[in-house]
DNA sequence: ATATATGCAAACATTTTGCAACCCG
DNA sequence: CGGGTTGCAAAATGTTTGCATATAT
């Protein structure tokens, strides 16, 4: 069963609705983190409008469920991604691409455990530089 | 010549003017990250009530300058914390405080360097879970 | 049938912009 | 004195809330 199929399962599971709404935002959210605004205007784009506010609430409701996962960068926008496999953000601040990488931070965990009491739930971890193409100019 | 000295001396030596907000902005600003409205509020309590527009503006200007640094959790608030030694954050979701923590992210740059040519310039790293306090609740 | 989900309007919070008055050097 | 800086008002941006209507189960 595909990742698509298996969340819609989810959703129908915990006991919430199996809507058209919530099904165009899930097939929209890819694997690059996108702003509700901007899941706003691709669907519009496919002749979908869904409310704004619609897709606050639906994306609160995939944060609670797993299935995505919100993402901060330098902005005070909020973007959402789906969680596939944990990985990191390469954001260029030239022309603001953005490239996924897979890190092991095992090493991390190791030096926040000798060093503090505090027990670590998840992380945010982004790097900001210059990517291949906007390097050459 | 204390790091506030030497910020103050960087503001006249930069071509900016020495002014009463931009310095009591300035001595506001600790360790811990703080909003533009904390930092109002702060002021404000200390009787010294400084418009949010300037706040703001003394801000960017003094990230220019290299004196404070912008810092993001998981709102979608901006924080601002003094350009001190470099750290990153332990946030408790629970009671919201945060602990700074020193690491070592030596193997982290080399894991990127290996796997992309994108050039790093900075970086973002924070933990969330629970703090020491909220763990035996 | 009925409780959940949606769309609309309006509120809210944060940040930005334009402009006249102010003040540092 | 002159241009950089401030405060005020207003706009822009992003997000949340309340409520009547629509819809999935």
């Amino acid at each position: 069963m595909s990742p698509h199929q298996k969340n819609l399962q989810l959703i129908a599971q915990t006991g919430h609705r199996l809507t058209k709404p919530r099904e165009q935002i899930l097939a929209t959210i890819s694997y690059s983190p996108l702003s509700a605004t901007q899941i706003f205007d691709q669907l519009k784009q496919k002749h979908f409008t869904i409310d704004l506010t619609t897709i606050y609430r639906t994306l609160e409701l995939f944060c609670q469920l797993n299935i995505v996962q919100k993402v901060h960068f330098d902005d005070q926008v909020v973007r959402y991604e789906a969680m596939d496999t944990h990985h990191h953000h390469l954001i260029c601040e030239k022309c603001g691409a953005i490239e996924d990488i897979p890190l092991s931070e095992k090493g991390l965990l190791k030096q926040v455990e000798s060093k503090s009491k505090f027990k670590i739930n998840r992380h945010n971890l982004e790097f900001f530089g210059s990517c291949i193409h906007c390097q050459q100019k």
